[in-house]
DNA sequence: CTGTTAGCGCTTTCAG
DNA sequence: CTGAAAGCGCTAACAG
């Protein structure tokens, strides 16, 4: 291995320089600087990452605490992963996985080992008890989602996040509320909303809770008008016969909000079975779909804004981190709250 | 922080002899041994991962070489991560992602910093330039996926991969055989195969490869009796209006089998609007599916073994850096080739 | 069975 | 503007 004293004897410089020259926290003389610069070159020397962090105690390292794999495993956990990881870079940082197999204790070994400067953790849920682990352990964060319940919105229309752990997320009740509003605007007066899946819901997932919220609130909001059915978060093994009942009933909705995006094809399937051609006879409007996923053909829909999430969301980690190295309150760098955006909305249009 | 001084200080000891403790390299009494761990859970103590790594020279960290996000994202990618990060941890190993947006450079930095023991790579394309760089880095490492052209197959089956890099995948020529052998079998009498995407096949990605290869062997070996359409490896917009060509017209196949996994959804678009049922009117077969990803319907297909390739993988890297430790040739740990299992087969019944 | 000690490669203070 | 030297927390060789 090229040390840093190869490269010191190599320029004719001490080591001590050599460093300068690499952090550049010391104004050094061109000439000295090229002569080390040069001796990199011909060397090839990389700085040893355990010894710079043996020394600065910094890592330049995110931990990640993804949803584990097996059966919970969507689509878009890894998606998240490979953007967080690109977002990261373009702070210096690089990402190392935390499977939430190890849960809790990954966090512990991987801040107690001092690993890594800062967590992201995804699939957040209400109450997470993985933040108040996170406070601590004093180990700077941030959320791809929030671990607050829902609340009410002010004047403005804005939740009050105020004490809330750093985080970033598409507003999704505001989502679920424009795509139901949205759809009754277009002239559909049977409208239906299909909200994540029974085990999301049941693990409170912020993603899952603060839709059904925005469901109720566009029902109240268009009660009178517009007849909005809640279905039930569905089981997986019985999305199908529910959708079957639903859209096999004359009285059946003409437009089908759809939180639950990876029952899209189940919902596609189910039309197709009953007869239904999408969109002429059945609107489907998924919402927080991947960008890029069609599911085949061409839907009014609410993407998940991915790369907005992960950069705000890295963007934070890195500036608590910076705030902790300061000496103030890594909690206190604030959120990013997307709002949503209704794509294709004219393929909205009631048959 | 807590340090081994502390522990030993506090447990009456050497700090050595806490070490030893840890390390397990040498035999202690278990009065002491008690002793230590007592201090060390009276003082929530972690072992510092870079003071570890500088002195040993073992990380504990597997790089990760990820496809870059953005548009050529394929939800394979994130599943893979996942469980190659599961993996890894049964073999005590942490997982650093490596975004491809970093390319080469990313590899040197890790291999040059020490940051990682060895490396998997993903996404590996025929002749892949990354091979070379991690033998001239001398970082242990194994592929998912294979880095050789396909060759014949011996009298056994098997082909010839002496000298190749250690790899895992699926036999990816025999899926799309048994895919189109089996639906011949079944009584198909006019099969399609539809490849990957054209992008995936300009970049002579193994599995687009190979896949072409088991296709062109499978007509041969069909033909007389069955004539088998290789369709052309699509571009990502014309894709739809290739399909309805192909299954409007009255000539159309019965069956079609497609490695082309992300199309899926278009392809089941495609025969919705020409009118087609699935499976009764047409047999859709995917190659290459995520397990547990449906398309909204029960559907033959040939999943994707995930778990047994990151499983494998990960111990081919594991088995490399033992060997590259005890001063042998870490190339030379072999490979594992998948074969490929058909599912739901009974769905592949010809109407 | 345990203790003492020499570094691993770097950053940074102290001294010119 | 540059050099010398201390020491980060750990492992493992050496010495009882």
């Amino acid at each position: 291995m090229v040390t840093m004293k190869d490269v010191a004897s190599r320029a004719g410089v001490a080591q001590s320089t050599v460093s300068y020259v690499l952090t550049g926290s010391r104004r050094i003389s061109e000439r000295t600087r090229l002569a080390v610069e040069e001796a990199i070159a011909e060397l090839g020397y990389h700085p040893s990452v355990s010894a710079r962090t043996l020394r600065s105690a910094r890592t330049q390292v995110l931990a990640l605490a993804l949803p584990r794999g097996g059966d919970g495993y969507r689509p878009t956990d890894g998606r998240f992963a490979i953007e967080v990881c690109d977002a990261a870079r373009a702070h210096g940082y690089d990402v190392l996985m935390l499977t939430e197999r190890e849960g809790v204790p990954g966090l512990r070994r991987m801040a107690g080992g001092g690993q890594a400067d800062g967590a992201i953790l995804m699939a957040v849920a209400v109450d997470d008890p993985r933040v108040a682990v996170l406070r601590e352990l004093g180990l700077p964060f941030a959320l791809l989602g929030t671990e607050r319940a829902p609340g009410g919105r002010g004047a403005d229309g804005a939740e009050d996040f105020s004490g809330a752990a750093p985080f970033a997320d598409l507003d999704w009740a505001a989502a679920v509320e424009l795509a139901l509003t949205a759809a009754a605007g277009a002239g559909h007066t049977g409208l239906a909303y299909l909200p994540c899946a029974a085990e999301e819901v049941a693990g409170r997932k912020g993603y899952a809770v603060r839709g059904l919220a925005g469901a109720g609130a566009a029902a109240e909001r268009l009660a009178g008008s517009t007849r909005v059915r809640l279905l039930e978060p569905p089981a997986p093994d019985a999305l199908y016969e529910e959708l079957l009942a639903l859209l096999g009933d004359p009285r059946r909705p003409t437009a089908l909000a759809v939180q639950h995006v990876v029952g899209v094809p189940t919902v596609l399937a189910a039309a197709e079975a009953c007869g239904l051609r999408v969109p002429e006879d059945l609107c489907v409007l998924p919402i927080g779909m991947l960008p890029g996923d069609t599911a085949g053909r061409p839907l009014p829909r609410i993407e998940l804004p991915v790369t907005e999430m992960t950069t705000a969301v890295t963007e934070l980690v890195v500036a608590a981190i910076a705030a902790h190295g300061a000496g103030e309150d890594p909690g206190a760098v604030g959120h990013r709250l997307i709002r949503p955006a209704l794509l294709d909305a004219q393929l909205l249009h009631a048959g």
